[in-house]
DNA sequence: CCGATCTGGTTGATGCTTCAACGAACGTCG
DNA sequence: CGACGTTCGTTGAAGCATCAACCAGATCGG
């Protein structure tokens, strides 16, 4: 006995399209432009965002990975190439002699300052421009819901370090205001 | 003289990443689906569609390049291993010499239609079981909203196979209803 | 017809990610 | 203590994407 495939209705497929290529497109565009501005990939600037927002700079390589949702393999090769550019210097930790952290240096920190305004500029025209209050706000409420379903179905455990208070499990929690470079 | 970056709001920062975070986890979950399921990334998983639903299930690069979002050098890398898996085979243009034409094999349609069924359970449960009507339509507008300005800013010249018709420039296109494999 | 230019497609090098395997340090429990 | 399972981080290979260079065929202007 066979299960037949439910297709999705007309509705939902032009949704899925939509939003992919619009993830697809988005994300392309803002990439080239950190690319061509910074010389670097939007996930590297994650990386570099979660650091210099943590106090003093530096996290310990587990943490860094969860809060970027990165794998650790894909942290560790992440961090070997930062380090080459000298944006990052790997540090033993004290506490735990396995251990590793990821400390932003002076290079670092300058490169982040540079790239920031013009990738804020990107995101602000190639996104917030284009829509209205409204939908901003509509889409932020689907990309949350989203991504507090996400959370828990993926991961079983939520990062610890950054986005935690963004996406908390009750709807009414206080959000987070890390507020420094974007 | 300088000028001030400005920064985002913290509702637009909130915005931006909840939509990133949204964005790099659904597809990751729905990547890690299908490759689990018929081994293949999803960008490949296009490609296999936008062949079958294209009559003779052949296209020829360019065109299916600028279906897909793809550049020519990807598109080519892509259908080197494709042919290599049996999926695909190049054919002369009869046309144009210099052209190629790839075209869907048997095989190809059949671990298309493999793949499907789970491929289209996995959005589903991904993303509209999550979602209610209202938040599935106001994601599918905003997101069309995007499409359509960066079809214009990204390309200047959008494609002309498949999302054609779904994006068009005018609010009241019609739709396509190409009505075969998601 | 001929040279200049443009388009379609491929190629090779390089960059980034994933996957599987691993060693070293930690924690626990007998 | 000592064996066991677990966590931390790294490594190498393989997969996929991007970038720049390139050739062959088409196209256009004299």
């Amino acid at each position: 006995m066979v299960d037949l495939p439910r297709w999705l209705t007309d509705d939902d497929r032009h949704t899925w399209l939509a939003f992919l290529y619009a993830q697809t497109l988005l994300l392309e565009q803002i990439e080239q432009d950190l690319q061509r501005d910074a010389g670097m990939p939007l996930a590297y600037y994650q990386i570099l965002v979660i650091l210099s927002e943590h106090p003093g700079g530096a996290l310990r390589m587990s943490e860094l990975a969860s809060a970027a949702f990165f794998s650790r393999s894909r942290l560790s090769h992440a961090i070997d190439r930062m380090e080459k550019s000298g944006w990052i210097r790997r540090e033993a930790c004290p506490s735990d002699r396995r251990g590793s952290i990821a400390a932003l240096t002076d290079a670092g920190r300058r490169v982040l300052e540079e790239a920031a305004p013009g990738h804020v500029e990107s995101v602000r025209r190639h996104l917030f421009d284009q829509l209205s209050d409204r939908e901003a706000s509509e889409l932020r409420d689907v990309c949350e819901k989203l991504v507090r379903y996400l959370l828990r179905s993926l991961n079983v455990s939520a990062p610890s370090v950054l986005p935690n208070d963004y996406f908390g499990v009750q709807p009414g929690d206080s959000l987070n205001d890390a507020r420094s470079l974007p």
